[in-house]
DNA sequence: ATGTAC
């Protein structure tokens, strides 16, 4: 695919074969280079009815399921924009949770190893079923979906700063159960407060370097303090729920006289009854990816009691995976969007209405995960940011799980980690020999670019001293 | 990412 360089850290690919709108990637040189093949999802996306602005794609682009991993794209509701499920993945809500412990590093240190113990034992983790929240049955469920964490704290499992620290404070509103299938529920039912796999994780971090001193500060962050960071999404669950309505938009899309250059685009009009039902269920799979968040919260916060007498803080909570019906202003016009970020996080700028007072002059926390073993971000929201307040999300795959798993074994990893200070609780030793961190991109690489583009602004680099993986 | 293939 023909592409050129507009900018520092911008390319443009020009509408052709079918686009509706240009392609625009941030990204460095060597970003680019290594995902060339994935403007090909950025070109099919801009062929999307009712797509404004650009197909946009972030600087941790990589190959995806219809949308590339790192793609934004916009479409108006009101002129037959379109939603697509391969425009939020298929790990709904997939996100990052940060959480600040009242404690310092050498305050923690006598208890460390215990505490590490702690969270390997509370942390439900692999794939299949298992939680920390035994729901008490489908109707409890169904409160889940549509209360997201906000229901979890009003069962006692968390505190009010909790529900307001959340991005959409816990839940969506739109959230329609009835278009959650029979299958995503019971997948669903057993898998409140658990971790998954691949390069989900729950990491005990310390701030290494803070970029951005007074932002920090608002967000509670200073340096060598100790957090938790926590990655997961809506598993099994949100997994059922997009394989259940891309077969109902692909049978769908004859109907609305929509065509798209790859199946897996499928879609459907957002102001349509396949588009609503998507997006109902869409919301409801949110919901449950903020209470899976909360309930791990929860589980860190007990070990940390008992192991330190430590409280930890929530700092935000944010998804990268989520299509959301936003207002922008768009030459000069106030415009309802679909807004699909897919693999992008949501980059709100200082003074946005939609901020928590409290954060509103510092913008969003924008939180990056790290792959094990390296660092993570918190970035934040600029005025003037692109691509409708979106950044990066982290690091992709640059190994298959295959081809890491060759080049190191699971023991002589832990022990190449533990020898640098990190301790690690894995579930096995092949699932932690796949996340090597030679399989993933360098994350510093994407955040630059991601900042040079204009999209955020760094805060701080955390590192890892224990890692609990799937 | 995912009861890692209906």
């Amino acid at each position: 695919m023909e592409y050129a360089q507009e900018g520092p850290y911008r390319f443009r690919v020009e509408p052709q074969d079918g686009m509706r709108a240009p392609g625009v990637v941030f990204a460095s040189e060597g970003l680019l280079r290594d995902a060339e093949r994935s403007l090909e999802q950025v070109a099919n996306v801009a062929t999307l009815p009712g797509i404004v602005g650009a197909s946009y794609a972030m600087p941790d682009i990589h190959w995806g399921y219809g949308f590339p991993i790192g793609g934004v794209a916009a479409t108006d509701v009101a002129d037959g924009g379109v939603i697509s499920p391969g425009g939020v993945g298929f790990d709904i809500s997939c996100g990052v949770r940060l959480l600040t412990a009242d404690c310092g590093r050498r305050e923690l240190a006598p208890a460390f190893q215990e505490l590490m113990d702690g969270l390997g034992r509370a942390v439900p983790r692999g794939a299949g079923p298992g939680g920390v929240w035994k729901l008490s049955g489908p109707g409890e469920l169904e409160s889940v979906l549509e209360g997201g964490s906000r229901y979890a704290v009003e069962e006692g499992h968390g505190e009010e700063r909790d529900v307001w620290r959340c991005e959409d404070g816990g839940a969506v509103a739109d959230a329609d159960v009835r278009q959650v299938g029979e299958r995503a529920r019971e997948r669903g039912l057993a898998q409140v407060g658990s971790l998954g796999s691949g390069n989900h994780f729950l990491e005990v971090q310390r701030v290494a370097e803070v970029y951005d001193e007074p932002v920090a500060a608002a967000f509670g962050l200073a340096r060598d303090q100790v957090c938790v960071m926590i990655h997961c999404g809506s598993r099994g669950l949100g997994h059922q729920i997009c394989t259940d309505h891309v077969r109902v938009m692909d049978k769908a899309m004859p109907r609305y006289g929509v065509q798209v250059p790859d199946r897996q685009l499928a879609c459907a009009p957002a102001d349509s009854p396949e588009g609503r039902d998507y997006l109902g269920a869409m919301a409801a799979a949110a919901n449950y990816g903020r209470a899976n968040r909360q309930l791990l919260a929860q589980a860190a916060r007990r070990v940390f009691h008992r192991a330190a007498g430590a409280r930890l803080t929530l700092v935000y909570d944010v998804s990268h995976n989520l299509a959301k019906v936003e207002t922008h202003t768009v030459d000069g016009a106030r415009r309802r969007l679909c807004v699909h970020r897919k693999g992008a996080t949501r980059a709100f700028p200082p003074g946005h209405t939609d901020l928590p007072e409290d954060l509103r002059e510092a913008g969003q926390p924008v939180l990056i995960p790290g792959t094990m073993g390296t660092a993570s971000y918190v970035l934040t929201g600029v005025a003037g940011g692109d691509a409708f307040h979106s950044t990066c999300h982290g690091a992709g795959r640059a190994l298959s799980r295959h081809q890491a798993a060759r080049t190191t074994g699971g023991k002589q990893l832990r022990a190449r980690l533990e020898a640098e200070g990190i301790a690690v609780r894995p579930l096995s030793p092949r699932s932690l020999a796949e996340e090597t961190p030679e399989a993933y991109k360098d994350v510093t690489a994407v955040v630059e670019a991601s900042e040079g583009a204009g999209l955020c602004r760094k805060v701080a680099r955390l590192v890892p001293l224990g890692v609990v993986k799937g």
